[in-house]
DNA sequence: TCTTTTCCGTTGTAAAAACAACATACTTGT
DNA sequence: ACAAGTATGTTGTTTTTACAACGGAAAAGA
């Protein structure tokens, strides 16, 4: 377990907690370790989530497949990012979609009524703990409002164009990369992916903007 | 305040709590109220928002309107929600929509340091209250992925069926009214008023569904 | 009750996306 | 270095959606 601490220790749940803290939280909240490899199923459709977990080491991608086989990628998450924290509610039902791993993955799993129910007093950083926990929650919401408003452009171009764009200003760099091929971006923003490879090049043709495999750069008007 | 302690008694984040204990954390959270006329903006894109909400009284819309005027209802608040968690983070930026009341509107601001960083030892009800906020905002969370699972969906149709066909589970019945006009419909799905119509109207003619006004019923195959 | 406004369905047209199929460039594994 | 597999761009066709415009029904207001 000592080992993920440095990798703990710069994650938003742990930030500003000492290095033999976390050690000592992590048997506080009954942490456990997993592996998946590539291509595996963390999790799937209709199973039972009791636990917060964190992405110490590889990509998971939450994705949906419809019934005619459409793929639909959720969310990506990267190493330090939670996630399950939308099925921890009692009685939250069961899981609505596919935790895959995209590469080769290391997750650890958090009893999470022990982070909320041991009395803070006990520990001094559990003050801490909490504060930084709903931070983290209160971010993945508001960059779930963000895909959403992806999503709501009526066009691909439109989609595209939201997307790349927040993504430069979150890069602060008119120039960055972005963390899918055409495949997953298409999936990503739920749309063809050749019409959406189409649409790219004509943007680019319009002198809009200018790629290379997945890297991006935005130009003025 | 008195008055809105049995509103309040009936929200999740006061889930648990006695009468008294209410009127005592209000004071404790530096709790204040202000109303907004219907068609109103609550609040407008670009500004700060630095409280945790609940809405007493009324309807809220979070929305967004783009450069050409297309207006997409992200969200709609109803009586006992709690909003603008997604904003509390320290340094988040500024709001990113609007928030207009569809009706009337009284709505309670907290302050979201208060309820975090006082020393839970000092009220007995502090845990709860903190446990309820993450179910809360969690709780949300999942209905933000929700949404996104129907605007993943690539037409029209498909994304009527996952919005109408969960509303049917959510209310348990196949028979069920939805809270949106055909164009409040329409734009939160973000899909163009008069095509749904039509889509409705052939899915009716196809015997899946009928409907009066905003009352749906699915029907098997 | 009458008028005005809003809501909903309908139709035709133009635009856009999905789909299928293929060529080329790039990767990966041996 | 070579072969096999994968990723990306391209083109033409079909399907779907957006858009605009309108008529009737229902609701709201005077």
């Amino acid at each position: 377990m000592k080992k993920y601490v440095s990798i703990l220790k710069r994650t938003k749940l742990f930030s500003g907690v000492g290095d033999d803290d976390i050690l000592s939280m992590l048997n506080c909240l009954n942490a456990t370790v997993r592996g998946y490899n590539k291509g595996v199923y963390a999790f799937r459709q209709g199973e039972y989530i009791r636990n917060l977990m964190i992405l110490l080491e590889g990509r998971l991608h939450i994705q949906k497949e419809d019934y005619w086989g459409n793929l639909n990628i959720l969310n990506e998450i990267c190493p330090g990012e939670m996630f399950g924290e939308a099925y921890i509610v009692p009685n939250s039902g069961t899981l609505m979609n596919d935790v895959i791993a995209a590469e080769t993955s290391t997750v650890l799993f958090f009893d999470i009524e022990r982070i909320l129910t041991v009395c803070p007093s006990a520990c001094p950083f559990h003050t801490q703990l909490v504060k930084n926990m709903f931070y983290t929650i209160s971010d993945k919401n508001k960059s779930l409002v963000q895909k959403l408003r992806y999503m709501s452009q009526r066009s691909t171009r439109e989609k595209l164009l939201s997307y790349l764009s927040d993504e430069a200003k979150r890069q602060n760099s008119s120039s960055f990369s972005i963390p899918f091929n055409r495949q997953q971006l298409a999936d990503f923003l739920s749309v063809d992916r050749s019409a959406m490879s189409n649409e790219l090049c004509r943007l680019r043709n319009e002198g809009m903007l200018d790629f290379h495999k997945s890297e991006f750069t935005l130009y003025e008007v």
